[in-house]
DNA sequence: TTGAAAGCGCTAACAC
DNA sequence: GTGTTAGCGCTTTCAA
């Protein structure tokens, strides 16, 4: 279908060599000689055929990102982050969805997908501490999250306790003792729930505020229908709360109905803080307070990072952690003035 | 780095092309000889190079999807129902994002990225049926969305009259003559915007209400803050409306959090219905009446016409024009009784 | 500064 | 039923 090198050497009246020289911008070419093949690539609307380039240099210029799912926001801004990195770097970006089961998850790994991609971003949340081996893949891999530390590769992630504590030390700032948390996972240390659940519990110790077992609403997928049902278990228990942690923002979007429905009202009667900050909390009624994890800083480091391990600089280079910042943000879920709506972006 | 077909062979004691016959299926392969080659694949953890493949064959397996971006909710869904079928078929996708601007969607079609996608899945926003030329690119390309009709594509979409009128009716149905439209494009008659307008308008007529214009609000830009704005300036004209029509989802959603925030009750006092069915749709408070565009159908669609205009069959069948079935959903903001969440998928 | 030619890993004629 | 081999389009060593 389309021209090839040959065709452009042809027509310039010059070798296939000079024709690769120009494209891969090899400074030494006569400025008279590369205006002519810069002509017939035009002429021949000639493109390089990335499969035989991949082929012969081994690397193919697209690295795959492992989600569970682009349904869940979290994830959809996380591969915009991603791919919008890639394409400043002249990469493309496959993304394999993994539906957040450890089989798949697994299967990422062998799967023939991958026999491609130079690399490989991946965010697990089934796989564990204990499938740290399973990382040791033969090709790069930057991994994320919060489920496993100190494997065998490069790994972006950000302070989960950290930032869980300060958004508790945000709502006992603002006078709330009884703070209710959604989404905990029974007996997580490390992960996503455990870690910020942590946080939560180090907060309430610094203010002197006993930890009550019975303000604690598990979960383990994190959609906002289980932050509904958890909050509407909460209340039924009759337990007294004036302040909800919810461990990401579509639980607490989730809650925040329940509680509505309930006729309370937020932040007054209760007020709800999330974790996240998706597109979606500051449009929800009311807006939602959260933490911003730095999912763009994470989402270029990653893409950094592999790049990097592809290209093979600093191959000894030791397996690196990174942490991106966080910020609190304060909305009117926990009491912010009541702001027009935030222009987006 | 990975073993290759040689290696193989070397270790089965058969030859290279007996590898390639175990690989791809190829039927007259003696068992026990599969057997040995199998046993070697495993052994040696051999993946076919794609590269190579891809080369060789002139597919990579790799299908392109071209959409504004991934942080729009109905996009992620969109993109997460292609990449679910193309996974089926033993596709792998790449996500190409346009931002929705001119210059970036013209550049899908002439960047570099497209000379190793076997073919585009392509949802423009900014192009419109005065580009409809521009379509006639080299490769197979399917067409989604409703800038452009009648192009030299295979091009899959819904019937956005049809089910806007329904939008429309279902309103009208429950009492309410005054309808408000946000989201419409001056003077476009082409586009969702135009064709949802004029479904809205078939319906008005129909039911013998007259069309007024101050009861449109207009806005370039789909986002909920652009759905908040209009209805700000809607109430702030005075002008009197018992129901609302956005044109999609996100909209809806902006427009419903600036109608609380006046204080106005949904749906008594104002009956609110979007278009898209989005997840989030389903948990805001009150939960949103929409139109479902069967966007997973469009989804499997596309992909199935553009696998079979990569395979060749039937080379010469006529670009056709797809239209996905539509569904009213009738959630809480148009008066369906209040249910408790719906649990999710 | 440019040309000739080998070879990346795979598939598919074509032999046997 | 299985082996031999050409060649897909590109980069790159080596010569010129």
């Amino acid at each position: 279908m389309g021209a090839t090198m040959h065709d452009v050497a042809r027509v310039a009246g010059v070798s296939i060599k000079t024709v690769s020289n120009v494209i891969n911008e090899y400074p030494h070419v006569r400025p008279g000689t590369r205006d002519k093949v810069m002509q017939a690539i035009e002429e021949l609307d000639y493109r390089p055929n990335l499969s035989a380039r991949g082929l012969r240099l081994g690397r193919t210029g697209i690295i795959g990102l492992a989600v569970p799912a682009l349904r869940e926001n979290y994830f959809a801004e996380l591969a915009d982050s991603v791919i919008r990195e890639a394409e400043k770097r002249g990469l493309g970006v496959v993304i394999e969805q993994t539906s957040g089961d450890r089989e798949t998850e697994l299967l990422t790994f062998s799967g023939g997908r991958l026999r491609f991609v130079d690399g490989l971003i991946f965010s697990p949340v089934s796989l564990g501490q204990a499938d740290v081996d399973v990382l040791d893949v033969g090709f790069p891999l930057v991994l994320l999250g919060e489920r496993i530390f100190g494997g065998p590769t490069d790994h972006v992630t950000m302070v989960n306790v950290d930032a869980a504590r300060a958004a508790t030390e945000h709502l006992i700032r603002s006078g709330r003792k009884r703070i209710a948390v959604v989404g905990a996972h029974d007996g997580e240390v490390i992960g996503s729930a455990g870690l910020r659940l942590r946080g939560y519990r180090e907060a309430l110790e610094a203010a002197g505020i006993p930890f009550d077992p019975t303000l604690i609403a598990y979960t383990t997928l994190w959609h906002r229908s289980n932050g509904a049902t958890s909050m509407r278990q909460l209340l039924a228990t009759g337990v007294k709360f004036d302040a909800v942690f919810a461990l990401n923002d579509t639980l607490a979007l989730g809650a925040m109905r329940v509680l509505q429905e309930a006729g309370l009202t937020i932040p007054t009667d209760v007020a709800v803080i999330g974790f996240d900050d998706l597109d979606e909390a500051r449009y929800s009624l009311p807006t939602l307070s959260t933490i911003d994890p730095g999912r763009n800083e994470i989402a270029t480091t990653a893409v950094r990072v592999l790049l990097d391990r592809i290209a093979g600089v600093e191959p000894t280079a030791p397996m690196t952690e990174y942490l991106a910042e966080f910020h609190l943000v304060e909305r009117e879920s926990t009491g912010a003035r009541r702001t027009s709506i935030e222009t987006i972006r």
